[in-house]
DNA sequence: GTCTATATAAAGATAGAC
DNA sequence: GTCTATCTTTATATAGAC
C-alpha cells in the first residue's frame, strides 16, 4: 500500500465522498468498494489498516482540502471581509456537509483516542482558525468592533454548514444566496 | 407494548437519551437495553417495532419535548426579542445535541420512506418554525428590519446548536453566555 | 416481564488461488 | 491486483422456558 495506483486512488475518492457524507459508521467497507468498482476484500489491499486506517487517511485529505479552499476564498476576497466570508460560505455549501457534531459526537468515539485527538484537532485548524483569523485581520484594521471573536467565528460557520440540514426541495433559493444573507446580518445585525 | 409500564418507560428513556445524541445507527439495542438495565431480548417486549419503531416513538418524544421547551422560553421572554433568543439558546444548550445534518444525511435514509418524511416534517415544525415565528412577531412590532426572516431563523439555530461540536475542554465560558455573544451579533451586526 | 438459547444477516478482516 | 472462500464478531430479531 501507499503506492499511487489508479486503483488506490478510486478507493481513495470513494471513501473520501462516503465518509464526508455518512462519517465513519455510516459507511461500510463494501460501500466503498462497491463505488470503487472492486470487491471488498481487494480494498484491503490498497487500504492495509483497513477501515479505521482508511478514515483516518481520508479525513485528513478532506479537512487539508477545505483548508485549501478556504485560504483562496480568503485570498480572493483581499481585504474585504464581506467577500472573504462569501467565497468562504461558497466554498462549503459547494462540498459535501462537514458535521462537526456528528464527528466529535458520534465519528471519533468509535476510533482509537489518538486518531481521534488528532482529526479533532486538524478539524479546528482547518476549519473554525481560518475564519478566527479573518475576523481578526479585520478586526486589526478596524472593520469590525466586536472583542470576542473566536467564538464568533464557530457561529458564523455553524450558520452556513447547517444550511446543509436543508433539504433541496425545501430550497427556495441557492445556499450560496441565502449565506449571503446570513453574512449580511452577521454583518449589520438584523435590528434596526 | 403500548402500556405504560415502569420498565418500558425505562427503556424509552434510555433510547431517546442514545438516540438524540448518537443517532439512529450510532446506537444498538443491546446499548438501549443495557442502559435500561434489562436483557436486549426483553427489549422487543416493550418495542414490538424494534429498533426503527422505537426510533421513531422516541424521536417524537425528543422533538415535541423540544418543541415545548422553547415555546416555553418564548413565553417567559415576553415582547422581548432578545430575551426569548436567549431563554432558546440556554434550553438548546442544556440539551442534547439535535444534529438535523446527521438526521437528514445519514438517520432518515436508514429508515423506511414514511417513517423518515415524518420525522423529517416534525423536526422543521418543532425546532425551526418557532423560531421564525417570533422573529416575525419582532418583525411586526417594529424591532427588527430584515425582509426575509426564514432562512435567518435557520442560521441562528445553527449558531447555537453548532456549539455543541466544542467539547468541554475547548469552552472558556459556559455555552449559554457564548450564545448570549451571538445573539447580540445577530442583533447589532459585528461592525461598529 | 425477564431471561437463555438460537436464528439470520451483515460487518470487518485474512488466506490463498489466479 | 483481484478474486473466492472463510473466519470472527456483532447486530437485529424470535422462540420458548420460567
Amino acid at each position: 500500500m501507499n503506492t499511487h495506483s489508479e486503483a488506490r486512488e478510486r478507493v481513495l475518492q470513494a471513501a473520501e465522498r462516503l465518509f464526508a457524507e455518512r462519517g465513519y459508521i455510516g459507511v461500510t467497507v463494501k460501500d466503498i468498494a462497491k463505488e470503487a468498482g472492486i470487491h471488498h476484500a481487494s480494498l484491503y489491499h490498497h487500504a492495509r489498516e483497513g477501515k479505521e486506517g482508511l478514515f483516518v487517511e481520508v479525513m485528513e485529505r478532506v479537512l487539508r482540502n477545505h483548508q485549501a479552499g478556504i485560504a483562496e476564498a480568503v485570498a480572493r476576497g483581499g481585504d474585504d471581509l464581506r467577500a472573504q466570508l462569501q467565497g468562504i460560505a461558497d466554498w462549503l455549501v459547494s462540498q459535501p456537509p462537514m458535521d462537526l457534531i456528528r464527528m466529535v459526537h458520534v465519528d471519533l468515539p468509535a476510533i482509537s483516542a489518538s486518531h481521534a485527538e488528532y482529526l479533532e484537532a486538524l478539524a479546528h485548524e482547518a476549519m473554525l482558525e481560518p475564519l478566527e483569523e479573518i475576523l481578526t485581520a479585520a478586526q486589526a484594521r478596524g472593520q469590525i468592533a466586536h472583542p470576542n471573536l473566536g467564538h464568533i467565528a464557530g457561529g458564523l460557520f455553524w450558520a452556513i454548514e447547517g444550511l446543509h440540514s436543508l433539504p433541496d426541495e425545501y430550497l427556495l433559493q441557492p445556499r450560496s444566496m441565502i449565506a449571503s444573507e446570513l453574512i449580511e446580518v452577521f454583518l449589520k445585525g438584523l435590528t434596526r
